[in-house]
DNA sequence: GTACTTGCAAATTATTTGCACATCA
DNA sequence: TGATGTGCAAATAATTTGCAAGTAC
């Protein structure tokens, strides 16, 4: 998996403060916290896992904040929610603009998921949107399955 | 779009009655129904539509009922989850056993949804999982941003 | 007859919202 | 100062579950 380097964290953060200027919105140390917390995370989050590592930093703050925080986030186009059939939401890295998408292959046993990327992928979808005269914004894949160790059992 | 044939859902219908014969369950009226319902739609249904369905039918049957049988049919293979974003879990097709596999293009702002298929991705797909060891079982592929009206406005 | 199914109401879970108070610009 | 943000608790929405009574095999 590719590494998200510092310099990308930076970029996403100043693209982050922008929008919020754009919409005449506030800064605020609970906002940073989390956007912080969501851009150095690899992983897509949870509304629940970011409040966990918010309260193992010490930290405190409301859960709704978390929520409306990644709802910007999306909004902003920085992340995307991803939806893995377990009723909950999770919010994941919105590479387009920087990173080749990627995408995911998630075990129905053991719910395990691997992320992939694939430039053939890629590029059909560009060509479909086009198409049907589509801008896209951005798109996920998923793949259900048995993971290798799942089909041994 | 492609038509879904008589021969089909029968074929479907078959294939769920062996699987409740299989897992030591029974059949009954009110899981008749709602199979019947969601093989002869073809859109993706959410519980609600389904059940709107029902009461439209002038039949009853509860709500609990209708979220057990989606389950089922997804257990059978025969439907599978989908998200778009708005909260509500639809029941979609799953065509991999006769048909082409379909995909979405989800309008972020109207909330259309367009069905396509395409043989590249469904190609892109079987590759990948083949590298990493993974025996599909559906997949689902989403593509978000903004349809050529909503483009306009 | 035994095990499965149903329907209701209650419980659970995830997410959103109203509002008083705090904070940023 | 005035608009926006926060945190709590309460509201909402979707989905699941317990249980008594009904039904399939």
């Amino acid at each position: 998996m590719k590494e998200v380097s510092e310099d990308s964290i930076a970029k996403q953060r100043k693209l982050f403060d922008e929008f919020i200027r754009r919409r005449g919105l506030k800064r605020s140390a609970q906002r940073n916290t989390v956007v912080d917390i969501f851009l150095n995370n690899t992983q897509h989050v949870s509304c629940d896992d970011v409040y966990a590592i918010v309260r193992r930093r010490g930290l405190k703050i409301g859960y709704s904040t978390v929520y409306r925080t990644l709802k910007l986030l999306t909004a902003a186009n920085l992340a995307q929610e991803v939806n893995f059939g377990d009723g909950v939401t999770r919010y994941d890295h919105n590479y387009n603009f920087n990173f080749q998408n990627h995408y995911h292959l998630i075990c129905t046993l053991c719910g395990e998921t691997i992320e992939f990327t694939s430039r053939a992928v890629d590029k059909s979808q560009k060509s479909i949107a086009r198409k049907y005269g589509f801008t896209p914004q951005h798109h996920k894949l998923e793949i259900y399955g048995l993971c290798r160790e799942c089909q041994a059992a």
